[in-house]
Order: C-alpha cells, then structure tokens, then sequence
DNA sequence: GTGAAAGCGCTAACAG
DNA sequence: CTGTTAGCGCTTTCAC
C-alpha cells in the first residue's frame, strides 16, 4: 500500500456535469449553494455524482477566478515564546470557524524577513494578515503596502500606522504593579526586554507610573531578551548587588520562568523573599513552582478581533485600534496564599 | 493613511511585456529563469519593467496552470504540547528553506476532524502532507487517500500502513530508564498516557524491557492525559499511596511539569526524594527547577525528513518508516549533580 | 531568442 | 431552472 498518487486521475467538474447529465454551470451552483437556484432533483443527481466520483473542486482554479483564497497569513517572531504559539493557535481557530485556513510565517525577528514574508502573502493573494510584529514600533511604517487587509496583533506601542489589536497593556501592568504595591514593598524592580529610551514601551510607563502614584522610589530595572535565558540573565543581574528588589514585575512569563532559575540557583524563595507578577500569562506559567501571578492577556478575544477585522472592516482612512483588557490572575507568587 | 486595497490595480504579466516590450512567454522565462533562455539586454528591460509595474506573480494562477501550489500542509493534535510548536515551527523552517509556505490544521485530537484536515487540504492541492497524528496507531489506515504524498511525523507505534519518520522511541525511553537504574534505583515508576493494553507504546515497552533487564521488579504505572494537568493528577496518584518508587520515567516533559507540581505540594523534592527523566526535551524542560534530565526528540532533524520524504520521495509499494535517535541530556533531575 | 496561442478548472454573466 | 461561454493569469508547446 503506497500513500502515492495511486490511481487519483484528477476529476473535475465537466466529469461531474457529463456524469449526472447536467451542465458545468450547474455543478458549480451547487457545490457554491449559488448563485442560481437548481432543482432539488437536479442537486440530488450532481450530489451523487460528486461522491461516486470522489470530485474536490480545484481551489486554485476558485482562487485564480474569484480572487479570493480564503486563506489567511499569520506572521509572528519566532515560536519559541509560547504566546505565539498560543497567538497562532487562536487565530487559526478563529480563522477556522470562518472557513478560512492559515499561512504560517516564521519572521525570526527579523524585520526584513517579515517584510519578505509579506510580500510572499501578497503573491500568494491571502485575503488577510495578521502580524504580531517584531515592530511594536512606530517605524512599522516601513512595512510594504500590499493591498491587502493587515492588522498588528499585539503591539506593546502607542502608535502604529495600521490597524491594530492589542491588550491594554498599560492598564494591566499597572494593575500588577498595583498589586505588588498593595502587598507592602517599596522597591519594585522591572525585567524586561527592549532598550527603554525616549519613547517608553507600555508596559515599562505602567511599571513606573505606578510606583510613582504610590510616590514610591524608582526601582531597578534589567533589560535582557523576552526569553527564559533573557530572564535568567536578567535576573541574575538583579539580585546580584546589594541593593535587591523585594518585589519585581516582569514583562513576560518567558522571562518569569527565566527569574524562577536564577532565585532557586541563588537561594531565594518566591513569594517569599521575592514576589513576582509576570505579563503574559501563558499557559506555561500555570505550572511554575509556586505558580506565578500573572496579568494575563485574552489571547483568543485579541485573535478572534483580528480575524474578524481583517475580514469585515472596512476601509478608512485612519488607523484603528482595538484595546481589549488584561487580567489580572493571582495565584502565589505574589504572595496572596 | 490606510493599509486597505489603496491604489491596487492589479498589474499582470501582460502588463509587464507591454512595458518591457515583449511577449508575456518572455515575461515567464524570466520569471520562472527558464525554460528557454533569453538575452541578457530583454531580460534586464524585463527585471526593470517589473520593478518599475511593482509586477508580483499570480500564484493561484501559476498553481492551477503548473498543478503545484508549493504549499505543504501540517497537520497536529493540538498546541498546547509545545513539543507540537516545535515540530510546527522546525517543519516550518525546513519548509522555507525549500521554498514551500505551510498551512497549519488543528485537528484538536479528534479524528474526524484530522480526516477533513485531510480533505480540505487536498482540496487545497498542498504538495504535501505532514501529520502529527492522534493516532500513532494502526488504524491510521482509516485515514482518506488523498492521493498527496503524507507522512506521519513521531508515531510512536510500530507500525503503520503510511509512511512515518519518527524519534526511536524504544531506544531512548530505554536509555532513560537504565540511566535512571543505573543511579541504583529499583522501584521505577512509569507517567504516560493511553490505555495500556496489548499492542504496547514504544515508550511503555522499553521502560518495561529495561527494568526487567535489570532483574528488577515491574514499577508502578499512573497513566493519565499528556499534558501537565495529567502528569499532576498521575503524580498525585503515584504519591499518595505507601510504595512509592525512589524515580520516575515521565512519557513527555510536559506531564514532568505537572509531576513537579504534585511533588513541590507533596513536600517531596528532586532529585533528593524522587529522581525523575522525561521524553520529549522541549525547551520548556531546560527551565523547570531542579532541571529535567531528558530523553531528547531531534526534532530539527525529523521535520527536516519529514519534508524531504514528503517532496522527493519516489512512490513505493510499502511503506517506509525513517527512525532518528534520542539522545540523553543529562540535567539535575536524575540525580547526577 | 522571441512570439502566438492553447488551456489549466472554475465562476458568473447572459441567453434561453 | 439550466446551458453556453468568456476569461481569471499563468506556463509552455510550437512556430518562426
């Protein structure tokens, strides 16, 4: 037995026509349900012949005249974060529920791959993408424009010359912050990724908006890569000095997971000697030890407004952007239990 | 500014000649670099009238006239495993690097809709299927015949009517178990998922081969689902009662996760109370506390087969099964350090 | 080295 | 309610 093209002498839709004694035109109204109606005696007889027949209708041949593929892009970064791959997850699903299938493209980081991803989606006449761009970044300007709908999932900036759909970030680490705030400590250290600079990424302006409101003092913040050796790293810095935060907020659970090792290789006990709130709130960081409290993001509420916008919306002139919630979920490393 | 169809007159290949001067054959022989050739000077008028036109391909109509969409289709159980990420991502790139896009497809673990999966992507008229399937068992003969070249990726039965690429599940579920006897552990108890039954997982089978090897008695075996919510409840169960074993051999690291769970609550620690050794070696593993050692998947190097069986294998009679080793990364939890 | 033209399988006017 | 047919954009044979 061979999984090989055996005997598949491709059927198309005049066999079915000729088979059940019909036109093309028929065959094609109803395998579409329309645009015409047929006699239900006559679908009947085209039904029978398309299973007797074993006929799939040739979707390029549908795309080449409709111009629709029904097939969705989703470029992301790079997998090893489980958000995307929960992002990915999400949107395939809700692009499922519409019929659509997905297009997976792996930009690396990269913002010349992505750009060559999306110009390949182009040619592939996707009727939509969805990038959870390596560019939260105003300078998203840059991607090519390519005619087809295109919506930023998950942008961690004010501003983006496209549309976009993103959790609240800022209200969310705020919120987290608060928390740790509410649990009495006064140094509130910050890990996350990126190089600060003028124009502060959402969740670095909560961190400090609300030790500030608190009229706490400014804690210490280490930057390193949004991964679990970024984390490690981070946190390794951190507690390394003197100086040591009580408590940290940490801008993805990646980088939490990260922390985790270098508290348990340093002797530290979460929530114990250190609280911690995480961002993200993936399904990985549910099973750390304690588990992690974390301002969780509503993946598949962002990934089901991204499909539905890049399908629906229609054209204007000014970008949009949907900002949907964060969670807050406790759990214990902040030091609730 | 809008990132919507703007100014998009779609510009064919006819434009194209137009432009440049030239028949719409020469236009493709350019493109395509071939069939036949042409003189340098026509050609460089052709590369400029297409950077000129912003000229990109039809792909639909390239892939109806030529019957090859350059898409492969991938199809797994569910997400949550980041072991699926992985191989999704690993296939991904492999993919890429051949110049194909991937079409992702949920099958939720449920075969019925792996079936449709199937179907649709046919329909689709991928170049190839690859399929994490639920069913790492015989009855994946019930699977449609596409007429697509499909390959089975980390099948962890013996046989299969398709063809298969697959980690050597005996060989390293055995190297995980002797190194855990070799630490001088006799009861050795066994976390996986399924049923048991007669036609016995590759996994079950070794560490079962290899305890009896060693002259030791049969450990005891908590089964539950493969995720880390089962591997807690399994751990839980393995705990609770007096005889529990010294070590453990956990069938996927996610479950390893959700055993941690149950020990950190029990009191118990690792390596110290418990040793314990994992199959699969995601990433997530290298950053539990203490870290997993594990019985490593090379899944780099399967998705790499999986795709180059999938585009140049040459139909054969019987299937063929392609085995790739395990390797054991020794880490903290088994008890070396 | 280049061009003309057929036709991949499908949809949707349009005609009956 | 059903049939005929043009044509989506591309590749490639065949002629020049």
């Amino acid at each position: 037995m061979t999984n090989r093209a055996s005997s598949h002498e491709r059927v198309t839709r005049s066999d079915v026509a000729r088979y059940a004694g019909v036109s093309t035109a028929v065959v094609s109204y109803v395998v579409n349900e329309g645009p015409r109606p047929v006699a239900a005696a006559t679908a009947e007889r085209v039904r029978n012949a398309i299973r007797v027949l074993g006929y799939r209708p040739n979707v390029s041949a549908r795309a080449l005249r409709t111009g629709s593929t029904r097939l969705l892009g989703f470029i992301f970064p790079e997998i090893d974060n489980p958000l995307w791959a929960e992002f990915a997850l999400a949107v395939g699903d809700a692009a499922a529920k519409r019929g659509f299938d997905l297009i997976l493209a792996n930009s690396e980081g990269d913002a010349t791959v992505e750009r060559q991803h999306l110009l390949n989606l182009a040619a592939r006449q996707v009727d939509g993408i969805i990038i959870t761009s390596v560019l939260g970044r105003p300078d998203a300007a840059a991607l090519p424009d390519t005619g087809i709908p295109t919506i930023l999932l998950n942008t961690l900036r004010e501003v983006t010359p496209f549309d976009s759909v993103t959790v609240d970030a800022f209200q969310g680490a705020y919120e987290g912050v608060q928390h740790l705030i509410g649990h009495g400590h006064t140094t509130i250290g910050l890990i996350i990724g990126g190089s600060g600079g003028a124009d502060l990424e959402l969740r670095e302006a909560a961190w400090l908006q609300a030790i500030r409101d608190a009229g706490l003092p400014d804690g210490p913040i280490a930057r390193d890569a949004f991964s679990r050796e970024g984390g490690y790293r981070a946190g390794l810095r951190l507690f390394a000095g003197p100086n040591r935060p009580s408590a940290v907020f940490v801008s993805s659970d990646l980088q939490a997971v990260g922390l985790y090792r270098a508290l348990y290789e340093s002797g530290l006990s979460v929530p114990g000697d250190v609280a911690v709130v995480a961002f993200d709130g993936t399904k990985e960081s549910e099973f750390t030890n304690p588990q992690l409290t974390v301002v969780q993001q509503p993946v598949q509420e962002l990934a089901a407004t991204a499909v539905e916008q890049v399908l629906d919306a229609e054209p204007v002139d000014a970008p949009r952007r949907f900002v949907q919630p964060a969670t807050l979920v406790i759990r214990q490393s902040c030091g609730c239990t």
